[in-house]
DNA sequence: CGCCGAGTTGAACTGAATCAAGAAACGTGG
DNA sequence: CCACGTTTCTTGATTCAGTTCAACTCGGCG
């Protein structure tokens, strides 16, 4: 199933020719190997336990990345919204099983292609190479940003932040998910927000 | 002030030419643009605030990478020992203010290289940039990891891991630090031990 | 209409933080 | 080598924020 340039978001074309400065025939070529994939809500694109065999384009939908602890609870790492990439960067880079669960909050379109094809072309063409080195490097400063919040905040603090910084998201997902990306019970969520409501 | 290769240690030999693939004369050109510092316990290596001009090979001694929050209190964030390269990475790539405290634990012993030295010889040895890059990967798998144990597991969970990972580190380096990094207070972790050493 | 999932609310509980005091270890200078 | 002061660690009593569990409300949807 070809991808046609005209059914592609201008971000994605952006992401790869503006952003990572790729030439029309280099644009065309990566475009080449890419597949669409839908993953409906509440489906899993990936779960602990498989191997991350692709990078993913996210065009539409929202996921979230999480682990399940020995007694089942469910702790997110982060979202994902269109125009993210995803995937389990540890087990795409290392081609083992992961640790991750990434599951559809929303129906998700996804443009993929495969590590080995994306290996190949990052030979091929270094521009590539170079932006995908960059933009892990940006997501190792917002991992460690993370961490570093996760330490030093309290739970409101946390929360004020978020919606700060990303009050849309409050528009699509759900609380229960929001408390858990926050490290908070659900009901301590719910007392935060009446707390901070009254004020 | 010339580094003689007689006076390097063999591990950080071996880091640039069997970890990195370096020959010789591209170890000897590199090794010509690195510098050996001192940082007595005690002291910071960088403090927020302040620009990482450098990448650090810590061949002795200890660091502590943490922040400060308002009122006053330290989080680490992890440690370094000898072998490791210390560094604001985020500061470093941007050559922004940084938001980490590094300070030593021990006296320290650094091999330092500037960031424009060490973006000349990446441009030039390719070997050596792969070798960076790579390094910059696993270091963000270590805090995607680490982010999930914070998230996931106990205080009593994370302090039998850091036991069973790196029990070294415990002859070390004071427990008010181990506590810090476990993100509990001295107490709780002098009552933890107590739990525990009972059992 | 009744079910189901999500969110809220209440009451009791719990585990870590806090504050403060004491003990132990360390290092420094006499 | 001991004595003193400082820092680190431990211990106790208390407080408090967040968890847990359960009941209840609300809205969507078959």
């Amino acid at each position: 199933m070809q991808l046609y340039r005209s059914e592609i978001s201008t971000h994605f074309v952006e992401l790869f020719t503006k952003s990572a400065g790729l030439s029309e025939q280099e644009f065309e070529l990566l475009l080449s190997h890419f597949q669409r994939e839908y993953v409906p809500r509440k489906y899993f694109y990936l779960k602990a336990g498989q191997v991350c065999t692709h990078t993913a384009y996210l065009n539409a939908g929202s996921t979230r990345t999480f682990t399940i602890d020995e007694k089942g609870g469910e702790h997110i790492l982060f979202f994902a919204f269109e125009g993210w990439m995803i995937g389990d960067l540890e087990s795409y880079h290392t081609q083992e099983p992961g640790k991750w669960y990434i599951q559809a909050m929303e129906d998700c379109e996804l443009l993929r292609i495969s590590s080995t094809d994306m290996k190949k072309l990052e030979a091929q063409i270094p521009k590539l190479k170079e932006w995908h080195s960059a933009k892990q490097t940006k997501s190792h400063f917002a991992t460690l940003n993370r961490l570093a919040e996760v330490k030093t905040l309290t739970p409101e603090e946390r929360y004020l932040n978020l919606l700060k910084q990303h009050p849309h998201i409050f528009q699509r997902i759900p609380l229960q998910f929001i408390a858990s990306y926050l490290d908070i019970e659900p009901p301590s969520l719910s007392r935060l927000r009446k707390r901070l409501s009254c004020k």
